[in-house]
DNA sequence: CTACGTGCAAAGCTTTTGCATGGAA
DNA sequence: TTCCATGCAAAAGCTTTGCACGTAG
Protein backbone atom coordinates (compact mmCIF):
# COMPACT_ATOMS: atom_id res chain seq x y z
CA UNK A 1 0.00 0.00 0.00
CA UNK A 2 1.22 3.45 -0.84
CA UNK A 3 1.65 5.35 2.39
CA UNK A 4 2.25 8.83 3.60
CA UNK A 5 4.83 9.26 6.31
CA UNK A 6 3.83 9.19 9.94
CA UNK A 7 3.73 12.18 12.23
CA UNK A 8 5.11 12.11 15.74
CA UNK A 9 2.37 11.26 18.21
CA UNK A 10 2.30 12.71 21.67
CA UNK A 11 -0.14 10.32 23.31
CA UNK A 12 -0.05 6.67 22.26
CA UNK A 13 -3.28 5.33 20.74
CA UNK A 14 -3.91 2.99 23.65
CA UNK A 15 -3.87 5.86 26.10
CA UNK A 16 -6.03 7.93 23.87
CA UNK A 17 -8.49 5.07 23.79
CA UNK A 18 -8.40 4.64 27.56
CA UNK A 19 -9.20 8.33 27.96
CA UNK A 20 -12.13 8.00 25.62
CA UNK A 21 -13.45 4.94 27.42
CA UNK A 22 -13.24 6.73 30.75
CA UNK A 23 -15.55 9.45 29.49
CA UNK A 24 -18.09 6.72 28.83
CA UNK A 25 -17.52 4.87 32.09
CA UNK A 26 -16.07 1.95 30.18
CA UNK A 27 -12.92 -0.03 30.80
CA UNK A 28 -9.85 -0.78 28.79
CA UNK A 29 -10.16 -4.55 28.97
CA UNK A 30 -7.45 -6.94 27.80
CA UNK A 31 -9.54 -7.71 24.72
CA UNK A 32 -9.91 -4.06 23.82
CA UNK A 33 -6.26 -3.44 24.41
CA UNK A 34 -5.31 -6.39 22.22
CA UNK A 35 -7.39 -4.95 19.41
CA UNK A 36 -6.04 -1.41 19.57
CA UNK A 37 -2.53 -2.73 19.75
CA UNK A 38 -3.05 -5.00 16.79
CA UNK A 39 -4.70 -2.27 14.76
CA UNK A 40 -1.88 0.16 15.45
CA UNK A 41 0.93 -2.34 15.02
CA UNK A 42 1.07 -1.48 11.34
CA UNK A 43 -0.25 1.44 9.33
CA UNK A 44 -2.38 -0.51 6.94
CA UNK A 45 -5.90 -0.51 5.69
CA UNK A 46 -7.98 -3.26 7.19
CA UNK A 47 -11.46 -4.62 7.61
CA UNK A 48 -13.10 -6.23 10.61
CA UNK A 49 -12.42 -9.72 9.40
CA UNK A 50 -8.67 -9.23 9.36
CA UNK A 51 -8.67 -8.96 13.12
CA UNK A 52 -11.35 -11.53 13.68
CA UNK A 53 -9.14 -14.01 11.86
CA UNK A 54 -6.10 -13.09 13.90
CA UNK A 55 -7.65 -12.67 17.31
CA UNK A 56 -10.54 -15.06 17.52
CA UNK A 57 -9.98 -18.27 19.45
CA UNK A 58 -6.53 -17.21 20.58
CA UNK A 59 -5.56 -16.48 24.10
CA UNK A 60 -4.95 -12.81 24.50
CA UNK A 61 -7.31 -12.32 21.58
CA UNK A 62 -10.96 -11.45 21.26
CA UNK A 63 -14.16 -12.82 19.78
CA UNK A 64 -15.83 -11.69 16.62
CA UNK A 65 -18.45 -9.73 18.54
CA UNK A 66 -15.83 -7.95 20.57
CA UNK A 67 -13.82 -7.05 17.50
CA UNK A 68 -16.84 -5.48 15.85
CA UNK A 69 -17.87 -3.72 19.03
CA UNK A 70 -14.40 -2.39 19.61
CA UNK A 71 -13.91 -1.14 16.08
CA UNK A 72 -17.08 0.84 16.59
CA UNK A 73 -15.64 2.33 19.75
CA UNK A 74 -12.33 3.12 18.09
CA UNK A 75 -14.21 4.95 15.41
CA UNK A 76 -16.18 6.93 17.96
CA UNK A 77 -12.94 7.72 19.70
CA UNK A 78 -11.56 9.14 16.50
CA UNK A 79 -8.73 6.63 16.30
CA UNK A 80 -9.84 4.99 13.10
CA UNK A 81 -12.19 5.88 10.30
CA UNK A 82 -13.97 4.12 7.47
CA UNK A 83 -12.32 5.01 4.19
CA UNK A 84 -14.01 2.80 1.67
CA UNK A 85 -16.08 -0.26 1.11
CA UNK A 86 -14.50 -3.18 -0.70
CA UNK A 87 -16.09 -6.54 -1.33
CA UNK A 88 -19.00 -5.57 0.83
CA UNK A 89 -16.71 -4.86 3.73
CA UNK A 90 -16.02 -1.61 5.46
CA UNK A 91 -12.36 -0.70 5.16
CA UNK A 92 -10.77 1.24 7.98
CA UNK A 93 -7.51 3.06 8.52
CA UNK A 94 -5.81 5.00 11.28
CA UNK A 95 -7.24 8.44 11.85
CA UNK A 96 -4.79 9.45 14.54
CA UNK A 97 -1.10 10.15 14.25
CA UNK A 98 -1.12 10.48 10.49
CA UNK A 99 -1.82 13.38 8.18
CA UNK A 100 -5.27 13.51 6.68
CA UNK A 101 -5.56 12.14 3.20
CA UNK A 102 -7.88 10.46 0.72
CA UNK A 103 -7.53 7.56 -1.69
CA UNK A 104 -7.21 6.60 -5.30
CA UNK A 105 -8.77 3.16 -5.59
CA UNK A 106 -7.90 0.96 -8.54
CA UNK A 107 -10.93 -0.90 -9.84
CA UNK A 108 -8.71 -3.55 -11.33
CA UNK A 109 -6.23 -4.52 -8.63
CA UNK A 110 -7.86 -2.89 -5.63
CA UNK A 111 -4.72 -0.96 -4.74
CA UNK A 112 -5.44 2.09 -2.58
CA UNK A 113 -3.04 4.98 -3.04
CA UNK A 114 -3.08 7.73 -0.46
CA UNK A 115 -2.76 11.39 -1.29
CA UNK A 116 -2.77 14.42 1.00
CA UNK A 117 -6.01 16.36 0.91
CA UNK A 118 -5.40 19.77 2.38
CA UNK A 119 -6.78 21.58 -0.62
CA UNK A 120 -9.89 19.46 -0.67
CA UNK A 121 -10.39 19.88 3.05
CA UNK A 122 -10.21 23.64 2.61
CA UNK A 123 -12.69 23.63 -0.21
CA UNK A 124 -15.06 21.53 1.84
CA UNK A 125 -14.72 23.82 4.85
CA UNK A 126 -15.77 26.72 2.69
CA UNK A 127 -18.68 24.88 1.13
CA UNK A 128 -19.89 23.58 4.46
CA UNK A 129 -19.73 27.08 5.93
CA UNK A 130 -21.78 28.43 3.06
CA UNK A 131 -24.48 25.90 3.89
CA UNK A 132 -24.38 26.36 7.64
CA UNK A 133 -23.32 22.73 7.75
CA UNK A 134 -21.21 21.61 10.70
CA UNK A 135 -18.78 19.26 8.96
CA UNK A 136 -17.28 16.52 11.06
CA UNK A 137 -15.48 14.61 8.37
CA UNK A 138 -15.62 13.24 4.89
CA UNK A 139 -15.03 10.11 2.89
CA UNK A 140 -13.65 10.46 -0.60
CA UNK A 141 -13.14 7.48 -2.84
CA UNK A 142 -11.59 8.25 -6.20
CA UNK A 143 -11.99 5.35 -8.53
CA UNK A 144 -10.23 4.47 -11.75
CA UNK A 145 -7.31 2.45 -13.02
CA UNK A 146 -3.90 2.77 -11.43
CA UNK A 147 -0.72 3.41 -13.38
CA UNK A 148 0.42 -0.18 -13.16
CA UNK A 149 -2.82 -1.65 -14.37
CA UNK A 150 -3.27 0.79 -17.24
CA UNK A 151 0.22 0.19 -18.54
CA UNK A 152 0.16 -2.25 -21.44
CA UNK A 153 1.30 -5.74 -20.39
CA UNK A 154 5.08 -5.96 -20.19
CA UNK A 155 6.79 -8.58 -22.29
CA UNK A 156 10.21 -7.99 -20.82
CA UNK A 157 11.73 -10.93 -19.03
CA UNK A 158 9.13 -13.15 -20.61
CA UNK A 159 9.59 -15.68 -23.34
CA UNK A 160 8.01 -14.75 -26.63
CA UNK A 161 4.68 -16.49 -26.81
CA UNK A 162 4.65 -16.57 -30.60
CA UNK A 163 7.11 -18.56 -32.55
CA UNK B 1 -33.96 17.12 -1.04
CA UNK B 2 -31.88 20.07 -2.08
CA UNK B 3 -31.40 19.93 -5.82
CA UNK B 4 -29.35 21.54 -8.51
CA UNK B 5 -31.15 22.48 -11.68
CA UNK B 6 -31.29 20.10 -14.60
CA UNK B 7 -29.40 20.48 -17.85
CA UNK B 8 -31.00 19.95 -21.24
CA UNK B 9 -30.47 16.39 -22.41
CA UNK B 10 -30.00 15.49 -26.04
CA UNK B 11 -30.67 11.76 -25.87
CA UNK B 12 -33.34 10.54 -23.44
CA UNK B 13 -32.13 8.10 -20.77
CA UNK B 14 -34.15 5.24 -22.19
CA UNK B 15 -32.44 5.55 -25.54
CA UNK B 16 -29.09 5.87 -23.92
CA UNK B 17 -29.82 2.68 -22.05
CA UNK B 18 -30.97 0.88 -25.18
CA UNK B 19 -27.73 1.84 -26.89
CA UNK B 20 -25.76 0.48 -23.99
CA UNK B 21 -27.69 -2.77 -23.96
CA UNK B 22 -27.09 -3.21 -27.67
CA UNK B 23 -23.36 -3.16 -27.14
CA UNK B 24 -23.82 -6.09 -24.79
CA UNK B 25 -26.26 -7.95 -27.02
CA UNK B 26 -29.00 -7.40 -24.48
CA UNK B 27 -32.57 -6.25 -24.98
CA UNK B 28 -34.56 -3.36 -23.64
CA UNK B 29 -37.34 -5.45 -22.15
CA UNK B 30 -40.57 -4.01 -20.80
CA UNK B 31 -39.29 -4.59 -17.27
CA UNK B 32 -36.06 -2.76 -17.93
CA UNK B 33 -37.88 0.05 -19.60
CA UNK B 34 -40.29 0.36 -16.68
CA UNK B 35 -37.36 0.69 -14.32
CA UNK B 36 -35.45 3.33 -16.27
CA UNK B 37 -38.62 5.31 -16.74
CA UNK B 38 -39.46 5.15 -13.07
CA UNK B 39 -35.95 6.07 -12.03
CA UNK B 40 -35.88 9.06 -14.34
CA UNK B 41 -39.41 10.22 -13.60
CA UNK B 42 -38.09 12.35 -10.76
CA UNK B 43 -34.64 13.60 -9.89
CA UNK B 44 -34.39 12.09 -6.44
CA UNK B 45 -32.01 9.97 -4.50
CA UNK B 46 -33.24 6.43 -4.18
CA UNK B 47 -32.28 2.95 -3.13
CA UNK B 48 -33.17 -0.39 -4.68
CA UNK B 49 -36.05 -0.97 -2.32
CA UNK B 50 -37.88 2.15 -3.43
CA UNK B 51 -38.43 0.62 -6.82
CA UNK B 52 -38.95 -2.89 -5.58
CA UNK B 53 -41.84 -1.56 -3.51
CA UNK B 54 -43.36 0.29 -6.42
CA UNK B 55 -42.79 -2.20 -9.20
CA UNK B 56 -42.97 -5.64 -7.66
CA UNK B 57 -46.19 -7.55 -8.12
CA UNK B 58 -47.64 -4.92 -10.41
CA UNK B 59 -48.36 -5.40 -14.05
CA UNK B 60 -45.94 -3.38 -16.08
CA UNK B 61 -43.57 -3.66 -13.16
CA UNK B 62 -40.65 -5.89 -12.33
CA UNK B 63 -39.51 -8.33 -9.69
CA UNK B 64 -37.01 -7.66 -6.96
CA UNK B 65 -34.30 -9.59 -8.81
CA UNK B 66 -34.88 -7.67 -11.97
CA UNK B 67 -34.77 -4.35 -10.17
CA UNK B 68 -31.42 -5.19 -8.63
CA UNK B 69 -30.06 -6.55 -11.88
CA UNK B 70 -31.25 -3.54 -13.82
CA UNK B 71 -29.85 -1.02 -11.37
CA UNK B 72 -26.52 -2.71 -11.87
CA UNK B 73 -26.85 -2.31 -15.62
CA UNK B 74 -27.89 1.31 -15.32
CA UNK B 75 -24.81 1.94 -13.27
CA UNK B 76 -22.60 0.24 -15.83
CA UNK B 77 -24.28 2.31 -18.50
CA UNK B 78 -23.36 5.47 -16.63
CA UNK B 79 -26.96 6.51 -16.11
CA UNK B 80 -26.93 6.31 -12.35
CA UNK B 81 -24.26 6.17 -9.70
CA UNK B 82 -23.98 5.23 -6.06
CA UNK B 83 -23.60 8.34 -3.97
CA UNK B 84 -23.73 7.09 -0.42
CA UNK B 85 -24.74 4.30 1.83
CA UNK B 86 -27.55 4.90 4.28
CA UNK B 87 -29.04 2.36 6.65
CA UNK B 88 -27.02 -0.35 4.98
CA UNK B 89 -28.50 0.51 1.64
CA UNK B 90 -26.77 1.83 -1.41
CA UNK B 91 -28.19 5.19 -2.40
CA UNK B 92 -28.21 6.08 -6.07
CA UNK B 93 -28.86 9.18 -8.08
CA UNK B 94 -28.95 10.21 -11.73
CA UNK B 95 -25.57 10.49 -13.33
CA UNK B 96 -26.79 11.67 -16.68
CA UNK B 97 -28.37 14.95 -17.65
CA UNK B 98 -27.42 16.73 -14.46
CA UNK B 99 -24.34 18.66 -13.46
CA UNK B 100 -21.82 16.78 -11.38
CA UNK B 101 -21.97 17.41 -7.68
CA UNK B 102 -21.33 15.91 -4.28
CA UNK B 103 -23.25 15.77 -1.02
CA UNK B 104 -23.40 17.08 2.50
CA UNK B 105 -25.01 14.33 4.55
CA UNK B 106 -26.58 15.15 7.90
CA UNK B 107 -25.88 12.51 10.50
CA UNK B 108 -28.94 13.51 12.44
CA UNK B 109 -31.77 13.77 9.93
CA UNK B 110 -30.15 12.07 6.95
CA UNK B 111 -30.79 15.03 4.65
CA UNK B 112 -28.50 15.08 1.64
CA UNK B 113 -27.67 18.49 0.27
CA UNK B 114 -26.09 18.69 -3.16
CA UNK B 115 -23.34 21.10 -4.03
CA UNK B 116 -21.51 21.64 -7.32
CA UNK B 117 -18.03 20.18 -7.32
CA UNK B 118 -16.10 21.71 -10.19
CA UNK B 119 -13.25 22.80 -7.99
CA UNK B 120 -12.94 19.39 -6.39
CA UNK B 121 -13.12 17.66 -9.75
CA UNK B 122 -10.28 19.84 -10.99
CA UNK B 123 -8.16 19.13 -7.96
CA UNK B 124 -8.77 15.42 -8.40
CA UNK B 125 -7.88 15.56 -12.07
CA UNK B 126 -4.57 17.08 -11.18
CA UNK B 127 -3.85 14.62 -8.39
CA UNK B 128 -4.84 11.65 -10.53
CA UNK B 129 -2.59 12.87 -13.34
CA UNK B 130 0.32 13.17 -10.93
CA UNK B 131 -0.13 9.52 -10.02
CA UNK B 132 -0.66 8.26 -13.54
CA UNK B 133 -4.10 7.24 -12.33
CA UNK B 134 -6.89 7.05 -14.90
CA UNK B 135 -9.77 8.46 -12.91
CA UNK B 136 -13.24 7.35 -13.91
CA UNK B 137 -15.19 8.93 -11.10
CA UNK B 138 -15.41 9.61 -7.41
CA UNK B 139 -17.70 9.36 -4.45
CA UNK B 140 -17.52 12.06 -1.85
CA UNK B 141 -19.62 11.95 1.28
CA UNK B 142 -19.27 14.95 3.57
CA UNK B 143 -20.74 14.20 6.95
CA UNK B 144 -21.79 16.47 9.74
CA UNK B 145 -24.86 18.25 11.07
CA UNK B 146 -27.04 20.31 8.80
CA UNK B 147 -28.09 23.87 9.54
CA UNK B 148 -31.58 22.88 10.65
CA UNK B 149 -30.44 20.19 13.03
CA UNK B 150 -27.71 22.27 14.62
CA UNK B 151 -30.04 25.17 15.28
CA UNK B 152 -31.26 25.14 18.90
CA UNK B 153 -34.83 23.81 19.20
CA UNK B 154 -37.39 26.45 18.34
CA UNK B 155 -40.01 27.26 20.94
CA UNK B 156 -42.01 29.56 18.69
CA UNK B 157 -45.54 28.43 17.99
CA UNK B 158 -45.28 25.94 20.80
CA UNK B 159 -46.94 26.02 24.17
CA UNK B 160 -44.61 26.55 27.08
CA UNK B 161 -43.86 23.16 28.48
CA UNK B 162 -43.26 24.43 32.01
CA UNK B 163 -46.01 25.99 34.06
C1' DC C 1 -34.03 -23.44 -32.21
C1' DT C 2 -31.00 -20.69 -29.42
C1' DA C 3 -30.00 -17.10 -26.46
C1' DC C 4 -31.44 -13.95 -23.38
C1' DG C 5 -34.72 -12.59 -19.32
C1' DT C 6 -37.74 -13.02 -15.57
C1' DG C 7 -39.40 -14.48 -11.11
C1' DC C 8 -39.26 -17.14 -7.12
C1' DA C 9 -37.10 -18.82 -3.40
C1' DA C 10 -33.01 -19.90 -1.25
C1' DA C 11 -28.48 -18.73 -0.25
C1' DG C 12 -24.67 -15.50 0.91
C1' DC C 13 -22.35 -12.14 3.56
C1' DT C 14 -21.19 -8.93 6.73
C1' DT C 15 -22.61 -6.88 10.91
C1' DT C 16 -25.69 -6.69 14.96
C1' DT C 17 -28.02 -8.40 19.03
C1' DG C 18 -30.02 -11.31 22.94
C1' DC C 19 -28.65 -13.70 26.66
C1' DA C 20 -26.15 -16.15 30.17
C1' DT C 21 -21.86 -16.14 32.35
C1' DG C 22 -17.94 -13.81 34.54
C1' DG C 23 -15.24 -10.27 36.66
C1' DA C 24 -13.89 -5.52 38.22
C1' DA C 25 -14.85 -1.84 41.59
C1' DT D 1 -23.60 -5.97 44.79
C1' DT D 2 -23.83 -3.68 40.78
C1' DC D 3 -22.22 -2.64 36.38
C1' DC D 4 -19.80 -3.46 32.56
C1' DA D 5 -17.89 -7.10 29.12
C1' DT D 6 -17.32 -11.21 26.66
C1' DG D 7 -18.64 -15.03 23.71
C1' DC D 8 -21.68 -17.85 21.46
C1' DA D 9 -25.20 -18.50 18.52
C1' DA D 10 -28.95 -16.70 16.28
C1' DA D 11 -30.98 -12.84 13.95
C1' DA D 12 -31.05 -9.16 10.71
C1' DG D 13 -31.04 -7.12 6.39
C1' DC D 14 -29.56 -6.09 1.89
C1' DT D 15 -28.08 -8.20 -2.29
C1' DT D 16 -26.95 -12.12 -5.19
C1' DT D 17 -27.71 -16.51 -7.39
C1' DG D 18 -29.54 -21.16 -9.07
C1' DC D 19 -32.99 -22.86 -11.62
C1' DA D 20 -37.06 -23.67 -14.40
C1' DC D 21 -39.93 -21.56 -17.41
C1' DG D 22 -40.93 -18.08 -21.16
C1' DT D 23 -40.26 -15.64 -25.24
C1' DA D 24 -38.02 -12.67 -28.73
C1' DG D 25 -35.50 -13.23 -33.04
Amino acid sequence: MAELSAMPVAVPPVDKFREFLLTKRMRLTPEREAIVTAVYATHEHFDADVWVEKLERRKGGASRSTVYRTLGLLEEAGLIRKVARTNDREVYEHDYGYPHHDHLICKKCGEMTEFPNEVIAEVLERIAAEHGFRMSGHRLEVEGICATCSRPPQRLHRKLDMI
